[in-house]
Parts: structure tokens; sequence; C-alpha cells
DNA sequence: TCTTTAAATGTTATGTTGTAACAACAATGA
DNA sequence: TCATTGTTGTTACAACATAACATTTAAAGA
């Protein structure tokens, strides 16, 4: 499939997904959503008003960005990325997959992120070391600082 | 040990230790240092040139705060929390232990943290992984965000 | 000791990121 | 139509981080 065509198949199941939470996905969120879609790479809010604007000539000012992004993350169609304070479409909206717990590979050189599923005994060994300690996860998310391969090391 | 005890045991062996590298520990180092061992939290840049202030009765600006925690995080004498922008002091100063790979659970709610040694299996499953994906660690370091017990869920 | 050089810190300014508060507008239902 | 709620626009500001240059301190060599 092309990039486009996931796109597009990505904003129709968002919509649909919205409507089932009986939320809308108007015309700014879907820009939003399109841009994190259409970039290769994770975005902080300004830079995503940006490449709305230049990419895609969509003018919405950060704080916007910023509410919208809330929104999207609230519906699960959208990932903030607390390592590097930014965010990612899911990878998973076009795709009929289940969600699992997701965990991001960060390249901290050119912020490309990928999307994966590490072994669940991983995520348990993590909690139980956790809870040894007295702590509980708080969310269900990893994130790991990388270099990917096309970047130097 | 007393919590006193511990931090002059760690300002010494941090003292020896930035000589053995060929740098020196000076005054405003040690007062920074002294003010991240002697905080319960993590703490950031701002947060900590108060803390020297009002706690300790020690004028550095954020600035300079800045300059000294990149020299100490070198030095491996404080960690940088991504997740959280913040800064703690490496748990392992007053103590002999081999460095491992350092792993943190990071209360969300009242930013205590712990410093805690995950099974080396678990790591290295996560290597795996991520070297799957095309990717590799740049960092051995895992942030966890979670609760702690003193803090409601 | 004196001078030179490098390292550390001080100072000011500015850029970046994120949020608060309120205004304006749009959609929905009684 | 009117009232209510949700969404977006606008302005202001708080918090976080760095750049650039001045000043001071420490170290090293003549």
């Amino acid at each position: 499939m092309t990039r486009e065509s996931l796109t597009s198949t990505a904003l129709e199941r968002a919509e649909k997904h919205c409507k089932e939470q009986g939320s809308k996905l108007t015309d700014k969120r879907r820009q939003v959503l399109s841009g994190l879609l259409a970039s290769e790479k994770a975005l902080s809010a300004y830079e995503l008003s940006d490449f709305c604007r230049t990419e895609l000539g969509h003018n919405i000012l950060p704080m916007s960005v910023y509410r919208i992004l809330e929104f999207l993350e609230e519906q699960n169609l959208v990932h903030r990325l607390n390592l590097a304070n930014k965010y990612v479409a899911c990878s998973h909206i076009a795709c009929e997959h289940e969600h699992r717990l997701p965990q991001f590979l960060i390249c901290t050189s050119c912020h490309r992120v990928e999307e994966v599923s590490l072994p669940s005994s991983v995520m348990s060994s993590i909690e139980v070391g956790a809870k040894t300690a007295g702590y509980h996860l708080a969310r269900n998310q990893l994130e790991l600082e990388c270099v990917c391969s096309d970047c130097p090391a």
C-alpha cells in the first residue's frame, strides 16, 4: 500500500473510531492527525504546527495543536513520547491489530520511531521488579533511546 | 548510616573520583552535588538552583547549574532523567558497587526516584527486540513511569 | 615570581516549550 | 429561537534551556 492510501484508510478508521466513542474528528483534528501520519518521524507540537502549515497548507497554531493532540491521545490515535516530548501517530490505526502495550524505539539522532511489541515476559518481569521496590507501573509504555540503522552510532 | 554521613561519604568519593579523572570537584560543583544528594526527589535545574539557595544557602544561578550538571553527568555522579527532565544523584556514589545499567522507577506524582537493577536477562531481551527492528540501544538506561507506595494511584 | 593560558563561573539576553485565561464561534437539543 | 456545550482563536505568561560574551580563578611554564 502507498503511504497516501494508508493515510486515507487511517483517517477513515479514525473517524469511525471517534464516532463510536461519541466524539468527533473535526477538520482541524483530521488535519493534525494527517500531519502526523505524513511525517516520517516524531514531531513536537510546535514542529507539527509548522509541518501542517508548510507541507499541508493548514494553519493551526501550537495552542490548538496541543489541545488536539490531547484529544487524539485520549482516543488512542496518537502516542505521546515522554522521552522526547514528541508525538507519533499510532501505527495500528489502519490495521486490524488488537492494541498491545505500546513500546517505542526512538532514534535520538533523527527521531524516527518504531512502534514494536516486545515479548510480554519482558514487561511482566519489569513489573515484578518495580513491585519489589514498592512501585507500580503507571503506564504500560516503554520508551527506549536508540540509534536507527540509518544514523551513525 | 544517617543521610548526612552518607552525603559526606559520597562527596569524598566524588572528589576522589574526579581527581582520578583529571578533573576537579570545585566548590560550586560540590554544592550542586550535595543539593541533589540532600533532596528526596529528582529536581530540575531550576528547582535545584532554588533548593541550593533556600536550603543550603548557596547561590548558584540556573545557568551554572546546567553547566555543572553536565559536568557531573559526564563523571557519572548524577543521572539525567529524560522522562521527567530532572536530575538525581547516582545512588551508588557512596557504596562500592560496580555500576550496572541504571534503571529508574520514577513516581510521576511526587517525583521520588528509585534506582534499581533489573535482571540482566530483561535488558538483553529488550536489546534483542530492538536489534530485530533495526535499532540498537543508544543508552542502557531504562526509565519507567510509576507511582510509588506513598502516592495514590 | 611573573606572565601566559586555559578552565570555571558570572551575566545578560534570547529561544523554546507548555499552559492559563478568556473571547469567539459552531453545533446540538429543548 | 434560545440556551447549553464543545471547539477553536487569541493573548499573555510561566517554565525550561541555551548562546554569547565578560570576568574571575587556577595551572603551567619561563
